[in-house]
DNA sequence: AATGAAATCGACCAGCA
DNA sequence: TGCTGGTCGATTTCATT
């Protein structure tokens, strides 16, 4: 199936900052929230609904200190695969399926996957490094382990500049 | 500042359920979590104050989709800086600042930083790459353009295996 | 971990700009 | 189409067992 083309939605500065104070924390409620943002509770109600409606808002979840479950090691590890047609398809579906895996990015160029994955341990991580290379396809792994995590990718708005957001709302 | 040491909280399986059931979904109300994981309201709403407290659960947000605000690229740069004392901390930092950058991970090895950008043109590449190399003590910086976002980062319990998980409960 | 009462919240509506 | 202010039912919260 391809992907969903987006239904353009013509969001304001109003949505936005609905948007930038949600990204960061989706706990407070109505009154706090049309408190905050200068508008009146049912405002900030047909926002939210229209947001989540429109599939601006994907979903609302709890986000969890990976240290806490004694996931300490993060590792960023680059896989190139035999380039035959059709392959990257299923090799893509096997390394997301694997135990620790976090994230997936199939890339152009030399490299073609790169995957970060959350370990307790180092046998985890060699479990996770044999198991990529037994993927039929799989040329060749390299992996770096992540030693400071300055940055991680909850937020859009707050990532954004003046220039990104302008064109967010005129068009 | 040193990062806080975790206190360790000892949780057992039905906090891991509550777990992988908020980073999946944290719309639903005590009821529906109730039914669901077979507890009474009340045993969930102390479970999850818990866990807050402990800071398993580090926050409730609202996920954005990218592409809703025009953030069709993904790129991922690996940036390598020149080796002195104390130089990398600060880079770090103003690589984090940079508008459009997602996630940014410092990394043992050659590269020295790894990071994610989300961006809606061209432009906006060429600005994100110069801003970096114009960051005093940055060498190179090498960006791959990620064609599929296969797997995002946005669960964590959901990426563990049985025995991953038993290491949490049983320690 | 369950109960029940009190406090609070979110959904909805009629009316309005 | 987007907003207001107010109402009501639903929900959370909390003290108690």
């Amino acid at each position: 199936m391809e992907h969903a083309e987006r239904t353009d939605v013509d969001l304001d500065e109003t949505d936005l900052a609905i948007l930038e104070r949600v990204e960061r924390d989706d706990e407070a409620n109505l009154e706090e929230l049309a408190a905050e943002l200068g508008l009146s509770k049912s405002a900030v109600h047909y926002r939210l609904n229209k947001l989540k409606d429109a599939d601006v808002i994907t979903s609302v979840s709890a986000d969890i200190d990976p240290l806490a479950l004694g996931l300490n090691m993060l590792v960023i590890t680059e896989v190139s695969v035999v380039h035959e047609r059709g392959y990257a398809e299923g090799i893509g579906q096997q390394l997301t399926d694997l135990d620790g895996t976090s994230q997936v990015y199939y890339t152009m160029g030399d490299i073609d996957f790169v995957v970060i994955s959350r370990l307790q341990d180092r046998e985890q991580l060699n479990d996770l490094i044999d198991e990529m290379v037994s993927i039929d396809g799989v040329n060749e792994t390299a992996s770096t382990f992540v030693m400071n995590e300055l940055k991680t990718g909850d937020r859009t708005v707050a990532n954004m500049s003046e220039t990104m957001l302008a064109n967010v709302v005129d068009d």
